[in-house]
DNA sequence: TTTTGTGAACTAGTTCACAGCT
DNA sequence: AGCTGTGAACTAGTTCACAAAA
């Protein structure tokens, strides 16, 4: 027992939409506290964003009571829960599978640094690129040495990046090496078991959607 | 009158989620095609994914009657019909905003031109980029010119890869420019104009999401 | 018989509105 | 007075289940 929290459960049904708006609130108090604010109440917080306030203080209320009543939220405490809630009170240590130009790209991307992601290494099949490095000096090794040090290297998080044909085998070997959660860049359907998180982030589908839009005359919003 | 469809409406309300399951239809199809495969059921065709049958024909009806009872779609005409509905039955023209790591991954991405994208042109502010292109020869403007070059080329959506700071001002000069569409891969809030589709990708906050799993101890699913 | 297209039932997610703390 | 935490009301999205078509 951590904090004196009157929780609802371990984690009992936090959607994912909540979850990902846990993350944007974290990034909105990291701001706050940079420009020295002390509080902050939902309402506020929720104009940031065009979000509803009671959506706010719902999301937060699935891990406890955060606010003072007539206040708001401290801002540095708040910030604090948040980064527990989401597991970022420590190092976590990412993988990148397949080292072609989306994969380095993202070893190299400065954004995961600054949450607490390490990239430590990239996996890839071409001989001519293994043993070579990122920008960045992020180390390319031989995918089928991934079981190995993923297990030496203490892999949390994989991070996907191969074409679709291969997608659903580098997944197979990620889980057989122990990683349990992955973010895919690789379109297509992907079987996953229990007990690992698939995230996936389609291109092709975010484009095609944005197209449908301009098709449809793009009335609305 | 194209096709003797009974359309529900123009483009009544039809959710972001039908219209990317929509997309994801269309990949299907085209493997099957391939496959030489002429009609499928919804049935069938919900067993790829994890979907639901009665989904897949509902997110159909919204645009018309596709099928046939009985038999099911016929997997040519279908694909004909989403590639329609999607628009994409035209070449649609992409510039990528901010030349960096992943501006550049995203403009040499094969993926794109798979479906009738154009990646047509970058735009950065950096001086030594200017004029410099991408490994497959997607040529780098100075973002200045954006306003001019976006007409003259024809812009139909923008892939925005730029430092959060830099976001809404990158964002407010495509939408001078008359870009009616846009993929964020910039974090935080982006404030858009009415007529103008923004879709964000946020690389952190998926990252996130994974984190909390993680934290929670990954039960369920 | 098979499979669509769709109203009805259900489930999930959001917003309202207000009691209850500070 | 101000703002949280939360049940109740509402809205959106999914699944069921079946009549109607081929």
């Amino acid at each position: 027992m951590k904090s004196g929290n009157k929780r609802k459960a371990p984690s009992d049904q936090v959607s994912e939409l909540t979850t990902n708006r846990l993350s944007i609130y974290l990034r909105c108090l990291n701001r706050l506290e940079q420009a020295g604010v002390d509080t902050i109440s939902s309402q506020a917080l929720a104009e940031q964003f065009h979000l509803n306030a009671a959506q706010i203080r719902k999301d937060l209320a699935y891990f406890g009571e955060f606010g003072v009543r007539g206040v708001g939220y401290y801002v540095k405490d708040l910030k604090l829960h948040l980064r527990k809630i989401l597991g970022l009170d420590r190092k976590l240590r990412v993988a990148v599978l397949g080292a072609g130009n989306l994969g380095q790209a993202l070893a190299d991307y400065p954004g995961f640094g600054r949450e607490g992601f390490e990239i430590v290494a990239m996996f890839d099949t071409a001989a001519e690129k293994i043993g070579d490095q990122s920008r960045s000096g992020v180390p390319i090794y031989d995918i089928r040495d991934l079981k190995k040090m993923a297990r030496r290297e203490r892999i949390d998080i994989g991070v996907m990046a191969v074409p679709a044909e291969a997608a659903q085998s580098v997944l197979d070997m990620a889980v057989a090496a122990g990683v349990k959660a992955i973010l895919n860049f690789s379109p297509g359907a992907i079987k996953i078991p229990l007990g690992v998180k698939l995230k996936s982030v389609d291109l092709t589908v975010s484009l095609e959607s944005l197209s449908f839009y301009l098709a449809q005359g793009g009335e609305g919003e």
